[in-house]
DNA sequence: CTGTTAGCGCTTTCAG
DNA sequence: CTGAAAGCGCTAACAG
């Protein structure tokens, strides 16, 4: 069943079909419907390696995300639920994601070999670091690319991230208001953009609150339950420790929570604690984590709509797109930071009696 | 750079270029070493749609997998862990990983559809309903097809799973031997392979050690956490209680665990509990749960192979297989059930004095 | 508005 | 062993 055949049977140039079925204005309406109507009857279904072998585009959208189960960050359950939000995502835009593996090979070609391989439409990329090699290369190839927590930028390069500043902002905001004054934070790698933008809402939260922040407050992990644990045994092991820590990762909250129990304490009797990325497990954990909740559908969603401006600009499509104002005058599509929402559970209490 | 200029460079013509990419064995060793050497120093990528168009199969893999929120069964933690081994997997054999969207339409063709529309060279299913008609549909297609935990079966279709029996078996042994005689089980649904798989193994495990299970313990859920709780409530309030529950998933696990506690009783102390899969989670709770750890990599990996085994067999090729033995004589791929281990953590111990 | 025609980049007979 | 030529199924000029 093909367009030819499809032609035959609808008594019309596979040029018309061609035309009727892509919605071309330059058909009769009677005879597009009649086609469209046959078409349908037939189960007729284009082949999409012909199309894309002439269009040069295809309808598929590569994920780079890089899986290695040793690779640090990269196996994040926070991604996994974004995936299937893509998936989702995509599926209303006609397009379909393709999983790139790098088998093996790991030049700084790979991602652009793989993309031009499948002719890819465009990519997401999480999980993977921004300054490699094979990322960078594949963001200056100029093909479409947004990045999910990744600062990527470029002509036709973008990114979406939650509003970490103000996230963390909230958990400081609802330690303080339960009286909390000695407020640390656990952070993620100084490199990671969540990890500076939340570490700089935590900061200018309690600055604006006048709460002081001395150095040995503000620890690094690297989202991973162990650094986690590790990081707030060294707080409080300190001779002021605090009295409720933000942990800007919901792995590394329940090391934290471990840690208070292992130090002796009882959460949040002793200590609060404050997530952040709400994971299935952050419900799961006793005492539930207070954590700042991202919506990973809405994240995923904006990807694949800022992704899907990209691939329209960059085609130089002049239709008026539906919401002409998130797509910058000069032709770029903006950054975006989605607002996230604190969950409370029972993480977090009023300020212990000193001890 | 096209196969034309890669011929240009090299001196022959596109033909040859193409056998000897291909590694066809018509030509000479040094024309094909040759080639290959400066297809390499110019990075020669051949065209996947170019060829998928000729050869009629691509080097993609569907993946089916249903991802709705609100389907049953679909978000199970255990799965997305499986697709990261997917992906590793194929990627040593060439091939990359397609998530099917079905973009609303959910007549009975989507699967069939989207498999011809992108010339796929087989599919994994998992995560769906193996009676629902898209797939059965997608199955009777003749598809190269391969279920993770369905018990798909036909001429181009079989299934991977993990032993079930034995692991829910080695479940009942370790509370057994700890001295448990009142071992109750929540299963999943009891259409669902793994449920019945799993509560088989509990049931002959039981009758091999002698211990009797009336009824009242056995019980269904859905392999989510509430059900958990809820079979959990339901056995705790039997006026012989069990002193040990197997529980068939571990976010059901976790519910058990909460039931527990919410029952006014500590696990292991008053109540034993092993869970099934070892998910993230398992070892993030307190207790720890003691549980039956599936590889999800290796099952992910079986699964792979089965599926170029299938894939090879479709195309007939009469090479000689690496592992002879793993294909049917009448060529079929049997179904094959990956070997579980128990994970002894926190959630068991000696059974508690009669109250 | 519709048909004709020329490829997209590759593999695969079929001759040599 | 190698080359020439015929498409795979579709889209996109270019004429009508």
């Amino acid at each position: 069943m093909d367009i030819r055949e499809l032609a035959r049977r609808s008594g019309v140039s596979v040029a018309t079909v061609s035309r009727a079925l892509n919605d071309r204005p330059d058909v009769s309406p009677r005879t597009r419907d009649r086609i469209v109507a046959i078409a349908r009857e037939l189960g007729y279904q284009p082949n999409e390696q012909a199309r894309t072998l002439v269009r040069r585009r295809s309808d598929l959208v590569g994920l780079v995300w890089d899986t290695g189960y040793a690779a640090t960050g990269a196996r994040h359950p926070f991604l996994a639920d974004v995936l299937i939000g893509l998936k989702i995502a995509l599926a209303d835009t006609g397009h379909h994601l393709l999983l790139v593996s790098t088998s093996g090979a790991d030049d700084a070609q790979v991602y652009v070999r793989a993309a031009r391989r499948h002719s890819l439409a465009g990519a997401v990329l999480m999980g993977v670091d921004d300054q490699a090699a094979p990322v960078t290369a594949l963001i200056d190839s100029g093909l479409p690319c947004v990045g999910i927590d990744l600062p990527v930028t470029g002509p036709a390069a973008t990114f979406v991230t939650s509003d970490n500043r103000a996230g963390a902002a909230s958990a400081v905001a609802h330690l303080h208001e339960l009286g909390h004054r000695r407020i640390a934070v656990v952070t993620g790698p100084p490199e990671m953009l969540p990890s500076v933008e939340r570490l700089t809402g935590f900061r200018e939260e309690c600055r604006r609150r006048g709460v002081d922040v001395p150095s040995e407050y503000v620890t690094h992990g690297d989202f991973f339950l162990a650094s986690g644990y590790t990081c707030t045994r060294q707080l409080l092991a300190l001779p002021q420790p605090p009295t409720g820590v933000v942990v800007c990762g919901d792995e590394m909250a329940v090391g934290a929570l471990h840690a208070a129990a292992d130090a002796g304490l009882t959460v949040p009797r002793d200590l609060s604690v404050v997530g952040y990325d709400d994971v299935e497990a952050a419900a799961l954990v006793r005492p539930a984590l207070t954590t700042v909740a991202q919506d990973r559908l809405a994240l995923a969603a904006a990807a694949v709509d800022s992704l899907i401006r990209l691939v329209a600009l960059r085609r130089g499509d002049a239709e008026t797109p539906a919401e002409p104002a998130s797509t910058d005058p000069d032709g770029t599509v903006p950054p975006r930071h989605l607002p996230n929402r604190l969950v409370v559970r029972d993480s977090c209490g009023p300020v212990p009696a000193e001890r």
